[in-house]
DNA sequence: TTGTATGCGTTATCAG
DNA sequence: CTGATAACGCATACAA
């Protein structure tokens, strides 16, 4: 059951124009071409419903324009949103994206690569977690949070004045003994930063801090027993919190309240990424707010420049705090 | 500046073999061929890295080995776990994903639609909300919680049982007085029946019910109303609570909260989907659960069933409940 | 300016 | 079973 009516080509559209095949061509790229071959052409595009063949095009021209994204998953709801506007970005500029899910492997994410640069991708945005992934030479190539040399452009939040921004919050916020959770991958990347910027905007702003910093994994003991530590086992209680992602404050937010303290009454809590409920809803916590959209622009904007010479290899886009109801902000 | 060096096609492997062209094609597509070729020809490819040219397969075999999805976006966490199951199913059969987001706009439905059957995509999944959105032919077309007809295959949730399960569960719990609350587009969308199994529920346990039906839109204030109106201006209120949707189910317990009311204590709360929080946290409430890797992975698989003939135009897929802290379930 | 011819990398058809 | 050779649909250098 083969239901492949041959589709229309171009020759066809020359045909019923009563013109040559290159004229065609010529009129689909907007190439110079005389009016009146520019009309008929058009008409007979209408009537055949022709459209390009991409694999044609791609085949003679050498480019997809299609850019690869790769990233862990779409269910964290960073990773989600970025999807969004990356793939808005692409769209907006006639691309279309390759969404590739690597899932923390490292490995997956080094076979990704090689996989998109076997369709041809025209270029690949990647946000990974291998530290020594291996970068293709001859494809645009643009990192998001990850920066992995000079000759590999980066683009990413404000890490570290986020990390200063939620420090001068706290202490503004009227807080006198804070600490700063980062559950952090041992890797050296970009948002590991926000954990330094919090230490300079701590001792900026003379505040006495501390630091737990247990590893990544599903487990929140950890986390349980720095918070049980310093909030109930202790003459100088902390009252003020920054956890370097919105996932951490949220986790640490039902450890406090399960301890029978409030928030943001006893502890204020102040996240990073500014993420909501359910995708769009109230915000999870208050937090500095990465742009997550301009960081999906310029990643588009820089991958698709085809020159790379002159640009910052490492770019950060500002933060902006917001209240979400874990901090005591006036009204 | 131009960095493309060319890459190594089926006539370099089939140089550096020492055999002819259509060899090598077949050692590459696994055709039957002489071992000695077979193992020379894989040398070669080994040797050059040879990788096929997707594009030139494509434009001869007139498959892109590509599937696309259509749906609204991927900031809405069911839409976001769709597309990461529909992606892996995809990938496990060898396949890529088009991903591309309608934004609820009917009209950019139908212009992904033609957008992606010019990019000859192998096949079409879409979740869209455009009553008479036109079928393409010749391209396999598989929706998925949107019945458009019997031409059609549509895979869904069972959700007339889930809204059955839930009026079930609500007795069961002890609830004396229920409600039914869907905030509900006025298309007939297979969704749509979780409140008509919901009602066949109550009527099945003997358990009496409102039910509330306000326009889909941003404003929560007909849920207030309708809430303030059946928990607190009348001498029977309500117990227990079905919301269609797990965003929805959200949103009345902070209004049901925000009245001075308790949850699960003074009312029940089953929602429908079975989202967590964040992603991967604790379950937004207690809900009926959505089989969502198993409808991705069925209708990948009748997307990529070359024959349409046989297949049930409505597949259900069942549904579970899971108990998520709205409700009194016994540990 | 317009038309013609060639080749991109594969697959598939046929003749050895 | 193997190896030439002809399309596939388009872009483009080149000829008219």
């Amino acid at each position: 059951m083969k239901n492949e009516k041959r589709a229309v080509t171009m020759s066809d559209v020359a045909r019923e124009a009563g013109v040559a095949l290159g004229t065609v061509s010529k009129v689909i790229n907007g190439l110079p071409v005389g009016e009146s071959y520019r009309r008929k052409v058009e008409a007979a595009v209408e009537k055949l419903d022709y459209r390009v063949n991409p694999s044609a095009k791609a085949l003679k021209s050498n480019h997809t324009s299609t850019i690869a994204l790769i990233l862990p998953n779409t269910i964290i709801p960073f990773f989600a949103l970025l999807t969004q506007y990356v793939n808005m970005a692409l769209e907006r500029r006639g691309y279309k994206m390759m969404l590739c899910f690597s899932e923390y492997d490292r490995d997956r994410e080094q076979e990704l690569i090689s996989m998109v640069v076997q369709n041809r991708v025209d270029g690949i945005i990647a946000l990974t977690y291998n530290p020594r992934l291996e970068i293709p030479k001859g494809v645009p190539f643009v990192t998001i949070d990850r920066f992995l040399g000079v000759s590999v452009p980066c683009v990413a939040s404000d890490n570290f004045g986020g990390g200063q921004l939620a420090a001068r919050k706290l202490a503004e916020l009227g807080c006198r003994r804070v600490a700063c959770l980062q559950v952090g991958s041992v890797l050296t990347t970009e948002p590991n930063k926000r954990k330094d910027g919090f230490v300079s905007g701590c001792m900026a702003a003379g505040l006495p801090f501390e630091i737990c910093n247990p590893p990544d994994g599903a487990s929140t003991t950890p986390l349980e027993i720095f918070l049980h530590r310093h909030l109930l086992e202790t003459d100088h209680p902390l009252d003020g919190l920054f956890c370097s992602a919105d996932l951490v404050a949220h986790q640490a937010i039902g450890i406090i309240r399960s301890m029978g303290l409030r928030v943001p009454e006893d502890v204020q809590v102040i996240g990073f990424d500014g993420l909501r409920i359910l995708g769009d809803q109230e915000p999870v916590c208050s937090s500095i707010v990465q742009p997550i959209s301009d960081l999906a622009e310029t990643a588009v904007s820089i991958v698709l420049s085809n020159d790379f010479t002159g640009c910052t290899p490492l770019i950060c886009l500002p933060v902006s705090y917001r209240p979400g109801g874990t901090t005591k902000d006036p009204a």
